[in-house]
DNA sequence: TATGAATGAGGTTTCATTCAT
DNA sequence: TATGAATGAAACCTCATTCAT
């Protein structure tokens, strides 16, 4: 490996550290209260140094929020690639969905944020442009899964971006609502048994038959 | 009536005025990036004068949040009332969202906001109540009308609140996903027919057969 | 007096009040050193309230700037006005820069830095603008008067514009380099003394004869 | 040469280097806007290198300066040799600004600004000493031809130094001067003509008859 | 000698909140 | 009750300077 490699290659975890750093604090305190300077005491570094990697406060925060929504396009991709029925793929796509809420909670709803109004104004094209490529990505792998059961005759005759929208919506929506009722009411995690019992009534209501 | 009440409805009504203000400012902006003075302005008060009311911008978001949230329940409890069937029912349910929807599309937008992380922590325990108490009371219109079909044996035999918090959070999530990406795309509103085909989808999925 | 007008009055008076702290401490540590919080601190107000009258340190110092150049322009049009020889104007305009020099030396170099390079540079438009129209005020005087003179065949016939450039031009130079070495050199305050020099020589070369 | 020599010899020609770069940075942004990292890159170096060489910024900017003005003292100096008239030496002075001025406009700004509070203030005594020699050397030069002058009954019988300064200050104040209106009007640039006739015109003032 | 990533002090600026009127 | 000027804490961010390599 040549040294602009290693060199190139060390920025890039650097980069990794901070953002991981920024999930935790971000996660704990959310946009507003966390602060570049807390952020940077995760990281082990001064706050001067977070700028030498990202612009600003915010543009850490979509970064971040960009990174989770690759590791989710990927997830959903790689169902789709799979030797598997439409129905299973749908399934599949709920358990991609349970893993990255079970490995951080705050991963999904910082994400599902960043989905609406306030974050997506006021952002840069370059990460706007980011965002909805890996969206679509995201989003397309699913259109196709729907369509491959309409094909087979198996799912509704509906148009396929519209099931998929309410798909990625009603787990997304599910994750929000039922982790705020866990934070509201301070029960138990309900996420993960409604995740699976939606998906079971979405696909039946799927089905054409 | 007395000058007390008289004096009491008057307050009432400016703290009305106040939260419409808010409706806007916190609309277009986002809780961050809106300040007191527009609001105060947007009000034709002074900055000053919303401390009269509220103790300051946080309890003016929640107040906000809290009145929309009221307001939601209301047109639930108003449907459980109806002499229809629990079908008919769950679709009058998406029919109020829609309406909502029409009526300001931030409106739903803020209120599903507040039901997560950032908003929920550091929120007084008096709030904290309130919302418990209107989200209770929307919520359990929801799980009254999903027990009624069980009852009838109409619905699958899930646990209502499961099932309530599913058509809740879908609803909640279409809005919020497709209204988004009408935004990143600049595409039309398909917010309500995207709506209406959930409706029909996880009613299918909800029947027994 | 209105209460409309008297808040106006006041509003100018405070703005005022500002400006002249921050010719103060500009004088004292020049642009770079000076800090916003000294200049709060000796204007008697908290750093935040200086915003509400200026947009910013640039501005502010801008602001200083124009005020100074304002009241050159006016003490120069009044020489302008009064009925003595295009002769003694000249003369009356050394005046004006050694009365000015004396009130507070820092006040006029101040202000010809502003005449220059860097502080010129990353104006916004509309203080571009106040500074020609004053600095075209105060200039336009000058010419006036060349062209009295050139008319009335006192003066040598070269362009009026040129003339008052190089009039002006001279008396400010002196000002910056005589003051310069006064701090250099810590000696003696020769500025007056040679300003008058100037004038003599300078006026001497202007007459035709 | 020996070894020492030539390090001696290569570490000078770095300095110029630097300085070189330095003159073209702060030329376009000033001392304030300009950077240290900006100044490195036009160099061809990194940041740390320019502080093997240089204390900091700070005297970076003075070096720059110094070495404007030693060019400026030599040139002058030349012209003091020659063997011409104290008339036309004087002539020639008003050519080496205009010389430096076509050659650079902002070297000979930059140089004027050094002469004044800002920078002048907080300098090592080191670099005082540094401009006061050369300065000296530049103006002594002039002073020597106005004597020159007055001792051949040429010139009016002034103290020797005052005029000097006039003349100094007058050229140094025009190029200020006319170089700004260039800028602020966006207009052609009549600094070379009109340093011309400034030095027709305090000659003729000079001149004892 | 040269590097350039990291530092961190310190500046500018914002804005929720207060309080004299 | 209403005002809105003033506050000042606290945030963001910059950049001259250092130092391990």
């Amino acid at each position: 490996m040549g040294i602009y490699e290693r060199k190139q290659r060390e920025k890039e975890q650097r980069k990794i550290g901070i953002i991981n750093a920024a999930r935790k604090v971000f996660s704990n305190k959310g946009f507003n209260t966390a602060t570049i300077e807390e952020i940077a005491m995760e990281a082990e570094l001064s706050p001067g140094t977070l700028y030498l990697y990202f612009k600003g406060k915010e543009e850490l925060h979509t970064s971040l929020s960009i990174e989770i929504l690759k590791h989710l396009a990927d997830e959903i991709q790689k169902v789709v690639g799979q030797d598997i029925s439409a129905e299973e793929k749908i399934k599949r796509f709920c358990d991609v969905f349970i893993d990255m809420y079970e490995y951080d909670s705050n991963i999904l709803i910082n994400l599902f944020h960043l989905q609406s109004g306030e974050t997506l104004k006021n952002l840069s094209d370059e990460f706007l442009q980011q965002i909805k490529t890996h969206s679509t990505m995201a989003h397309g792998a699913m259109v196709d899964v729907i369509k491959e059961g309409i094909d087979q005759g198996i799912f509704i005759e509906e148009h396929p971006v519209v099931l998929a929208d309410i798909l990625w919506s009603s787990y997304a929506g599910v994750v929000l609502w039922v982790d705020s009722k866990r934070v509201l009411n301070s029960q138990k995690d309900f996420v993960k048994s409604t995740l699976k019992t939606a998906f079971k009534i979405i696909l039946k209501g799927l089905k054409k038959k």
